[in-house]
DNA sequence: CCTAATCCTGAAATCGATTTCAGAAATCGA
DNA sequence: TCGATTTCTGAAATCGATTTCAGGATTAGG
């Protein structure tokens, strides 16, 4: 009469088969069969082989919500990356993943396309997942987002960068130092009219803008402080690296250096240059930062900073298992970045022997 | 005396706010909280509203494990990805959490590098997590894989290709006819002797192959069939792309027209052919597979197969989102690519006059 | 004004695995 | 051989939220 045709149940289709069944069929308690899942040496051998056999011909999976329910922990960790458009966060996702995997651990990855607002909600998101780790990306958070961390109770490392504000410990590099060898670099080379390329256009970007400090700080040092108009800021495109040096060059047409703060920005540049006719390194010498895979192939070869985001990736994994654990883990860990002098970098063309460092020629 | 320094507990820190302590400060039951969490609708707005008060008020967010132990849903979504190192799955892993996370879906990454055994036991790990949905890439997946998905029950979707076999829906794009496509098109511009790069090495990259048979196909169409020693195997790096183009134009000096099935091997050619001294497109014409950021940023800008990577992150979630929800579902999307003509490719020097076709010109 | 229908809310069962507690079995020493 | 340990196993409580079931309060209808 009013009986409704069967509606398929949306649950699972196949009813999954529990560790009472398991029991069940080996004769023995849902306990043993607990134990010999999670502690296996604490079960006489034969036993443990008779409930494996019957785990096995069941093909039993544990419940992980139920287990996650009684044990208070869910092995998954969370990773929340700016964008994985760069290569370099890929990597180092790629490379975080792997490691975890090893662990026996599963990884949530959000995005927060440089948007504090963003990342705070997907980290949210993720705490109500309970995740038992965090990887975030760069210096800069929100504080509300530092508090919720802390109100979650949950480890967090922060990552491509040596050191955080607000107690979040860090593994990566000192992007400053590393640019400020770059530049110290170009200097010794006999280069005296700079120009930077700086992808600061995000609010977030830590990273660049810390390398942009690298570069002042460095020339300042020198009796060589850039003027605004020597800065250009961009966002992360290379197409932003093209129309960035138009401008540069436009406005100090005797530029003889230019440093961007990624390799996209000075491939960018590089084919903006080739385009105007200019020799690069001849007339131009162009640097940029991160090693990704094109700048070795590009010609000629970028003069970049290599950035170990592999190691990266790792070493956050190998942190949050050990504090996940309850292991003593390091405050943060600094890894080397490595300069890569290719020849995309020369002395500049008109250049008066390499003075010993005109530290004070004008002042 | 035996007493050993208090270790702090593993588990959470703060004892976690309850469902029970919002109903005790609300004074309602445990249930009604629930209610008004799920079913908002259906309890009296006044009550509703001072719940919802206490709710803010203790910062309460639900146990995720507990409800999905209730509920038999994670709210989860599992893609496993050949690699991340690929822009072009970055790019669409990115579209999908971004669609996901409006719908209010978390999404568990992993990737195969290219390796079957491993696709399958990271699947499998992510079904034990109770995952909701998959997401797989490419048209070859290993039998066991297939009846481990179909015995989880869990709704699948592979991307990147407009079919599968076993049963499994798809959204991509037809990777045999675009190159076809493009064959066609350098054909059209007079070119006759051909050669191929594919990244054919590993076992499961579908696509690569079935590009590389779209062009095999439109060759033997045209009665010009590919010699083995025109095909290239590679992996899928842009320093075999040079090695690549080297061998090939060793064994085939007269090559006019080389195709590549991915952007990245393309691009080692074109850089390959740069140090050769041969001028593209006048000597060489080449193509890509992919339209990587990289591509039209070349010099000369790189001819190539735009690849919707957004579009199939973004249809994947929502396959899975329908799919999960009982909607109905397409039983596959093929999405459009587009041939992106760009200057590395260009007639043949010494073209004669496009004959039409050179169909029987030669047995 | 009283019964019938409607609407809301609370008590309690439930999801599936883990773990404490206690008892049974096995081992050891005398 | 018997009691004292030591090992190992099972019964039952527990994790936290959801949902069914039934009853109390409210409104509508006569």
């Amino acid at each position: 009469m009013d009986k409704k045709p069967v509606i398929v149940p949306k649950g699972r289709q196949q009813p999954r088969v529990k560790i009472e069944d398991v029991a069940r069929k080996a004769n023995v308690s849902p306990a043993t069969v607990s134990r010999v899942l999670n502690h296996p040496d604490i079960v006489r051998p034969e036993l443990r082989d008779r409930v494996m056999r019957h785990i096995n011909d069941l093909a039993y999976t544990r419940d992980s919500a139920a287990r996650a329910l009684k044990s208070g922990r869910m092995r998954t960790v969370g990773v929340i990356v700016p964008t994985l458009a760069l290569g370099i966060f890929a990597e180092g996702v790629e490379a975080l993943q792997n490691r975890l995997s090893e662990s026996g651990y599963t990884l949530f990855i959000a995005n927060s396309q440089y948007d504090q607002r963003r990342e705070f909600q997907e980290l949210q998101s993720l705490i109500e997942r309970g995740i038992d780790g965090i990887v975030l990306v760069g210096a800069s958070h929100g504080r509300e987002l530092r508090s919720l961390i802390e109100q979650a109770g949950v480890p967090v490392i922060t990552t491509y960068v040596a050191k955080a504000g607000g107690g979040i410990p860090a593994i990566g590099i000192d992007n400053e130092s590393a640019t400020r060898e770059m530049t110290e670099y170009l200097l010794r080379l006999g280069h005296v009219r700079f120009g930077a390329i700086a992808n600061v256009v995000a609010a977030s970007n830590d990273r660049s803008r810390a390398r942009l400090e690298g570069i002042q700080r460095a020339l300042s040092d020198a009796g060589l402080p850039l003027k605004p108009t020597q800065i250009v800021k961009a966002d992360y495109s290379l197409a932003q690296g093209r129309s960035a040096l138009r401008q540069l060059l436009t406005d100090h047409p005797d530029t003889t250096a230019v440093i961007c703060t990624t390799d996209t920005l000075a491939i960018g540049a590089m084919a903006e240059a080739r385009k105007m006719g200019l020799a690069v390194p001849a007339t131009l010498s162009i640097t940029g930062f991160d090693d990704v895979e094109l700048a070795a192939q590009m010609d000629p070869p970028l003069t970049t900073v290599s950035v170990p985001a592999a190691e990266i990736g790792r070493g956050a994994a190998d942190y949050l298992i050990n504090a996940i654990a309850g292991s003593p883990v390091p405050r943060s860990v600094v890894l080397p970045y490595r300069l890569v002098m290719r020849s995309s970098s020369a002395p500049p063309r008109s250049s008066v022997r390499p003075a010993r460092r005109g530290r004070s020629r004008d002042h």
